[in-house]
DNA sequence: CACTTGACCTGTCCGC
DNA sequence: TGCGGACAGGTCAAGT
């Protein structure tokens, strides 16, 4: 699922249900999910409350008053869904992919001492949960080596041309999804911000001049920032904090609408496979660049 | 070393 | 309908 506009509008959601809330007790049944102990879960989560929610690429980040913190990361198809007082039973129903919690997806049950919930659901079993001390957070491998957010004052043309010359002979998708060159791009804003710059996804990294670069950051910005006014996107499975859906597919260009014509020069948008991922194209102006 | 290809899982869709 | 295979928003480990 989620990428980072996703993952940010989970973290907004969150931010508003759940800080100030006093975990009572957790649950959960695939202890790949949630591998603490026992131990730790009764040391430093029960009991502690949740103080802030951020993000730092698709990572979600839970800071405890026990000075740990419960990191947690979604991959394809986990879900964060809270349910209180005050929406119980999803108050919108025609926008919501989750009704009844929990369900044969829920992995993790957090309950607050007030009785409100937070499920943690993954389909795919591949997100994950882990507490441990705030302080070491950013010590986790996967976090060192993130590259730039895209949406940060670091984030220059110069700062990407610099992070892409880390994979100069691999192609540009790949360097994409390459969390340690640039950190929250997944499968559709690569495709979606390849087409804003009319760029192939097969160009090679090193043939790219600095205006094809610098157009692309470009479009990286303005394609997070658009998909987060839109509350992310739901292909299949991702739903916010409070189980809706978000609507930036309805704007997308290329990702999802092979056979379609392309917005921009109406020929037929093609899916190709690249990087191991399934592409979406515009043969006629996105050109190949070897 | 740099880069590409499976593996991790469940569910759905498509062709025979 | 049934069944096999491909595929799905991400990241690792193991290959070349």
């Amino acid at each position: 699922m989620p990428e980072l506009p996703e993952v940010e509008t989970v973290v907004t959601g969150l931010n508003k249900l759940v800080v100030g809330k006093i975990i009572d007790h957790v649950d959960f049944d695939w202890p790949k999910s949630f591998p603490n102990s026992d131990e730790e879960i009764r040391s430093y989560l029960v009991g502690s409350e949740i103080v802030n929610v951020k993000r730092r690429a698709k990572v979600i980040i839970m800071e405890l008053s026990s000075k740990y913190s419960l990191v947690a990361h979604l991959k394809m198809t986990g879900q964060f869904v809270f349910r209180g007082r005050t929406n119980w039973g999803a108050g919108h129903p025609n926008d919501s992919l989750v009704s009844k919690l929990p369900d044969k997806s829920t992995r993790v049950t957090f309950t607050f001492s007030d009785n409100s919930k937070l499920f943690f659901n993954d389909q795919r079993k591949f997100g994950w949960i882990r507490l441990l001390p705030t302080s070491e957070v950013a010590n986790i491998d996967f976090i060192k080596k993130l590259g730039p957010e895209p949406l940060s004052s670091d984030f220059t043309h110069n700062e990407f041309r610099k992070q892409l010359q880390k994979r100069p002979n691999t192609n540009i998708k790949a360097a994409l999804l390459d969390q340690s060159v640039i950190a929250g791009i997944g499968n559709i804003y690569a495709d979606e911000s390849l087409w804003g710059a009319r760029i192939h996804p097969q160009s090679v990294v090193k043939s790219l001049t600095t205006a094809q670069t610098n157009k692309l950051h470009n479009e990286i910005v303005e394609v997070l920032k658009l998909s987060i006014e839109k509350g992310g996107s739901t292909d299949r499975n991702y739903v916010d904090a409070e189980g809706k859906k978000g609507s930036y597919l309805k704007f997308a260009n290329v990702f999802r609408r092979e056979n379609q014509e392309c917005p921009r020069c109406g020929a037929t948008i093609v899916k190709i496979r690249v990087a191991g991922r399934g592409t979406h194209v515009c043969p006629m102006c996105q050109r190949i660049k070897k």
